[in-house]
DNA sequence: ACTGCATCTCTTTTT
DNA sequence: GAGATGCAGT
């Protein structure tokens, strides 16, 4: 029921467009709101007569998904949806309404790729006018901006500089090591993953479980927070998490600060919001409770990063967090064939807590479109050298290799098909890696660069004292350590103070007093000189580059090189200043020779990109999905790995490809592999088993059978298709034993499937059939269903129904493969 | 302060 | 089986 109180923030948010409330049918002014893709919704968009060119081409879902513009909006945008496409017209909807100007507008994404994309096309509507949108940005970045605003209000100056993970774990590491704790028994690197954990999750060190709190270091959880709050209060610094956590603790702690922002963003959109934490969804909250006018757009099935502090849930629970929110289902798929997007569906099906979509096409099965193909290999060798025979056969036919992909679970499978293209002569590039950034010697020259613009950087200090070698050890290191944390100052100045005395002994004393020399020597000319000759300078006179010059190894020559392009790539930017806080933020640097080449990367990289051809090896159990996540997550693990292959199968246009292996490489060892339990989840008429391109054929793939209709979902013969993969016989030999599978998904079945083997998940349609609230369809209710075309409901079990086709006759199907008609 | 040997680990990744 | 890290020895 619908609360009447005319002062719930909720109902007076909303705009003239329309009531952000649900309605109260007794109530004859709240017309009910068109439910999103409804008849009602899909007549009243198309019914538009004159529409601004911005909204041509945008289908009835997407429209409404654009005009919905006042109260909160969920749009669930399946894989190749067009889902940046309604981000984008949204944004130029309401500027072109005038209901915002530029500057009013809060877009936030996830990554700076995600925003530089949105921001050119943006432009691409509105030109020269995207240039104020100064609240287009990721998370960090923007808040970023909030805070250099209000640092003091957190114990900061506004001139505060953000720490990046190595500088964060070496932090770390001298706090555990000062507490006198055994460093091999709680690492810093673990201590920066709970930290990041709590910081995830909104949590102050005051806020911290008292378990959670007990479980590192015997109960000194929360004080080595404190303690590293306060090490970074005195550096004047702080890490990626705080970047939220200051600007919640802000928000919370000073209305005032929160009423300005909320006012001044009039609307707020939130890109791949499956992806958010709970810190980013209490900041959201927190600027939305001024007007609701927030639009969420995202996929649950494309939900990835839980390892990571995402939280699924925040997307599940929107409707609850935004009362009368409008959710918009985008399933009209653009992208690939319907072949792929029923294998995609079939699969995705197998999760349980999705919000449920599933996609379509109109380029109906066609007779030209390839299956999904699924082959097998011996071992990865094979698996590498037939995929790179196949590619070099498409190239032949006149296929670019920038339209073929290749989608590992991990980066370890990488290299075999690096050494097999180099052999080859394959032209192909890795995505992901190592990133510029990141690379020691840039590192090394940034530390130096900071040292320059920030004497109280003691982190990018203690990195480049003593590099190059300089005879500035431990012993003299420890010396100006204690002498600054007496006094509580920077290390910099502390050695300026110490080079006056005796206390140090001479060697060290001249080699510091030198360092400091150069340093002074490069801050008076910050203001003379181009930040890009005075950082050749630096890199020069510190004989950095010097160094590697001396440097015989087989890797000084790229780093020199890079260095140099680190000195290019500055020339972009007006000042050190400026390209330091640019590259805190954005780590990675765009490529930029685009040469035709084969990608091969991890499926998460893959999010968001597509490709005609895709190829997905290494679909084994223990691989794919991985070991490890169901080892320590378990049902959900899983469900996020079958996600991963949701996102795989969906970032195919035209061809698919899964692979298998019998055998392969783990830590050294050879291991015979089973199948991934996923193959089992792909609906056979979509899928082609094609013969092992080679000799072994342990795992005897005959093509016989199977065809269409001959889903394993039907009744008829679920197991009789060419499929004798031992998953599928597992499968079969638990239905022949009416084995309840279903049950063992209640309980802690999952720990004992490492033992017991994979397990097949065809029993969670059972078990999801006799526990879920069942479907809400109804008898006689006609339906449409992708592959069998309409037809009308004769018989409801749980979530399956009994459809008698108007083609296809009487077949049995998932609720979730229907619509109404 | 540097080098060599032993030991440990071994998903995914952005900011 | 390889790569990184840490420790002991010089």
């Amino acid at each position: 029921m619908r609360s009447k109180d005319p002062t719930s923030s909720m109902a007076n948010s909303s705009g003239p467009l329309h009531r952000g409330m649900p309605s109260n049918p007794a109530d004859p002014l709240a017309a009910p709101q068109p439910k999103a893709g409804g008849i009602a919704a899909r007549a009243m968009a198309a019914r538009q007569t004159t529409m601004p060119a911005y909204m041509e081409g945008l289908n009835a879902e997407q429209r409404l998904a654009v005009e919905t513009i006042n109260g909160p909006v969920l749009v669930l945008a399946g894989a190749g949806t067009g889902k940046t496409r309604v981000l984008t017209t949204r944004i130029a909807h309401i500027l072109a309404t005038g209901h915002a100007t530029p500057g009013q507008i809060l877009a936030v994404t996830f990554t700076n790729k995600a925003a530089r994309e949105m921001k050119e096309r943006i432009g691409a509507y509105i030109g020269e006018n995207v240039e104020g949108m100064a609240w287009l940005g990721t998370f960090h970045a923007i808040c970023v901006k909030i805070l250099r605003r209000h640092a003091e209000l957190v114990g900061l100056k506004s001139s505060f500089s953000i720490l990046d993970t190595d500088d964060q774990v070496r932090l770390i590491k001298q706090i555990i090591q000062a507490e006198g704790l055994d460093e091999k028994r709680w690492t810093a690197k673990t201590f920066a993953g709970l930290l990041d954990s709590w910081k995830n999750r909104g949590l102050t060190p005051e806020q911290i479980s008292a378990g959670e709190a007990q479980a590192f270091a015997n109960g000194l959880g929360r004080k080595l927070y404190q303690t590293y709050q306060e090490r970074l209060s005195i550096l004047n610094a702080c890490d990626f998490g705080d970047l939220l956590l200051h600007c919640i603790t802000i928000f919370k702690e000073h209305d005032d600060v929160l009423k300005s922002f909320q006012s001044r963003f009039r609307y707020m959109l939130v890109d791949e919001y499956q992806d958010t934490n709970i810190a980013q969804y209490m900041w959201l909250r927190l600027l939305a409770q001024g007007n609701s006018n927030v639009a969420c757009v995202g996929d649950d099935d494309q939900s990835i990063y839980g390892w990571r502090g995402a939280e699924v849930d925040n997307i599940l629970r929107f409707e609850q967090d935004f009362p009368g929110a409008t959710v918009v289902r985008l399933e009209r798929n653009y992208r690939s064939t319907s072949h792929i997007l029923s294998a995609a569906s079939h699969l995705i099906a197998h999760n349980q807590g999705r919000l449920g979509k599933t996609l379509f096409t109109d380029q109906m099965g066609s007779e030209d479109e390839d299956k999904v193909q699924v082959a097998s290999a011996w071992d990865s060798q094979e698996e590498a050298r037939s995929i790179g025979d196949e590619i070099e056969a498409l190239q032949n036919h006149g296929h670019s290799l920038n339209e073929m992909a290749i989608l590992v679970r991990a980066s370890f499978q990488m290299r075999e098909f690096e050494d097999r293209f180099v052999t080859l002569g394959l032209n192909y590039r890795v995505i992901g890696g190592p990133r510029f950034y990141e690379r020691m010697e840039i590192r090394d020259a940034l530390a130096y660069f900071r040292c320059v613009m920030q004497p109280s950087d003691d982190l990018a200090f203690e990195r480049i004292v003593n590099t190059p070698k300089r005879g500035l050890g431990e012993a003299t290191l420890k010396i100006v350590h204690a002498y600054a944390r007496e006094r509580a100052i920077p290390l910099m100045i502390a050695a300026g103070e110490l080079v006056q005395t005796n206390e140090l002994r001479p060697k060290a004393r001249a080699a510091l007093a030198d360092v400091l020399g150069m340093f002074e020597n490069w801050r008076n000319q910050v203001e003379t000189m181009s930040h890009t000759e005075l950082a050749e300078i630096i890199l020069d006179e510190s004989g950095y580059t010097q160094m590697w010059r001396q440097d015989r190894s087989a890797e000084a020559p790229g780093r020199l090189d890079n260095l140099k392009e680190l000195i290019r790539s500055m020339e972009e930017f007006e000042s050190m200043a400026g390209f330091l806080e640019h590259i805190s933020l954005v780590m990675d640097k765009d490529s930029d020779v685009e040469e035709d080449a084969v990608s091969i990367m991890t499926l998460h990289s893959a999010k968001g990109l597509e490709f005609d051809t895709v190829f997905l090896p290494g679909w084994e159990e223990g691989v794919f999905p991985n070991q490890r996540a169901l080892d320590e997550t378990g049902q959900a693990g899983l469900e996020e790995e079958r996600r991963l292959a949701y996102v795989g199968l969906t970032r195919g246009r035209k061809r698919v490809k899964v692979w298998f292996t019998s055998n392969r490489r783990i830590h050294g060892s050879w291991q015979s592999c089973i199948p991934s339990r996923f193959l089992d989840e792909l609906p056979a008429d979509s899928v082609e088993v094609v013969e092992a391109s080679s000799s072994y054929g342990g795992y005897g793939l005959n093509s016989a059978g199977g065809g269409y209709g001959a889903s394993r979902f039907d009744n008829s013969d679920p197991f009789q298709s060419k499929y004798s993969t031992p998953g599928w016989q597992r499968a079969r030999k638990a239905q022949a034993s009416g084995q309840q599978y279903g049950r063992m998904h209640g309980g802690n079945q999952t720990r004992r499937a490492k033992k017991a083997g994979p397990m097949t998940i065809e029993g969670e349609l059972v078990a999801k059939s006799v526990t879920e609230v069942g479907s809400d369809f109804a008898i006689g209710e006609r339906i449409f269903h992708m592959k069998f075309g309409y037809g009308s409901i004769s018989d409801i079990e749980g979530n399956k129904l009994t459809v008698d086709f108007e083609k296809a006759g009487q077949k049995k199907v998932l609720d979730s493969f229907v619509e109404r008609a």
